[in-house]
DNA sequence: TCAAAAGTGTTAAGTTTACACCCATGA
DNA sequence: TCATGGGTGTAAACTTAACACTTTTGA
């Protein structure tokens, strides 16, 4: 131990995680109600403390899954909060990172044992502390990186219509894309493959599912939406 | 204070800078002797621990003017890194920032102090930890937020030529740029403002000197090269 | 007078955008 | 049979890329 070392102080550093789901249209925050002082019962992020044992990111996929129960989520740091009174408690340095979930897959149980809610992400209500601060990044983030690399899929089923996609698309952009132009681009890739199988969800007529190929993406990674 | 809190952890917060300089048509980092133990004597990013007292943020800003005698300078977070062990020496977790300094404005005897040197950044030494890959990820936040955000221009004199402009943006890409095409770009952006000088230092004809005009690229903030 | 760097426009290629109708099906 | 959402191609507008010579001046 190096004296130079213990004459520094330590804090608390806590995760925030801003979870994604997209479903009907929509892409959705799961925010829960805080249920510990300072601010119980106000929405919050879901959050915890870097515990001795695990790396900060390890933490992030623990806290994560402590709500969802997911593991081998797409997960980016989105930044660390550091501001001297951002939690009124007391000093807490947290570091945020965002997670694409499928919406269909998570553990329902967990997060009502957490009171936690899907909340559209136009519809946030007042959250904790510099919490809005950290949905308004993650959200630059996560568009800014779903325009350049393959990560939406992360938040579609393993099957899934172009339809949905270009939803998806439309939804994280936040404006409409030309429905022939959109195809165009898709059939250009072609880890995005065609199955023979129809979803009949959306439609009568039914639209035609496609599945993500990532390892063929790997070999000639380019995207671009 | 809450019981909740002080169950968890706390942990040491540092601080590591990658010090970003452009000169002679070359990016450089200001990489020092690391002068304590561990490690003591290798080549280091420059650092320093968060205090009770300072966001992280201000940190950040206090351990490069430690350095560089510099304020008001161009800092961004690159990310925080959180391995267990990443600091041999105890459990440290690190935030990184990048900063980009006009190379002729720093204080040389401090950094003479520091034993800091300036090293291309394309031969960068075995650095300590896991500073290599903060200088990696440093250098692609920094490409990116380049093309498309004036930062650039902190890292040129307050009048600079365009030949200088293109030779930065060049080594920032790391390819070269046609001259012609780069110089209609630059025309186009109102904000670049001709002088009425002239810098003879790099050829015998002279070049004209340009200044970026922050208060007019905010009026109209758009910017990609 | 010549070497060395600064400065200047045009054309072709590629990319992006706009746009309208037919198809399949279940109710 | 018809309402609903799924599926398909082409042409114009715009953007990007390629390219070569003249100017100025100090040595």
């Amino acid at each position: 131990m190096s004296n130079y070392y213990s004459s520094n102080p330590k804090f608390h550093i806590s995760i925030d995680c801003i979870i994604f789901g997209f479903h009907a249209g929509e892409l959705n925050l799961l925010l829960l109600h805080r249920n510990f002082e300072p601010a119980k019962g106000e929405w919050s992020l879901m959050g915890g403390f870097v515990q001795e044992n695990e790396s900060v990111d390890d933490a992030a996929k623990r806290v994560l899954a402590e709500l969802t129960g997911l593991n081998n989520v797409y997960m980016e740091q989105v930044g660390t909060f550091g501001a001297i009174n951002r939690d009124p408690g007391e000093r807490v340095i947290s570091v945020a990172y965002y997670a694409l979930i499928n919406i269909n897959e998570y553990d329902k149980h967990l997060v009502e044992q957490h009171n936690a809610h899907w909340v559209n992400i136009n519809e946030i209500p007042e959250l904790i502390f510099d919490h809005k601060e950290m949905v308004i990044q993650a959200r630059q983030a996560m568009q800014k990186k779903a325009s350049s690399e393959p990560i939406g899929f992360n938040l579609l089923p393993e099957l899934f219509t172009l339809p949905q996609l270009q939803s998806l698309y439309e939804t994280i952009y936040g404006e409409t894309i030309d429905k022939r132009n959109f195809r165009k681009r898709i059939a250009e890739m072609d880890y995005i493959e065609k199955t023979d199988k129809i979803d009949k969800s959306g439609s009568k007529r039914g639209a035609i599912l496609y599945r993500f190929n990532e390892k063929v993406y790997r070999k000639a990674p380019k995207f671009k939406l």
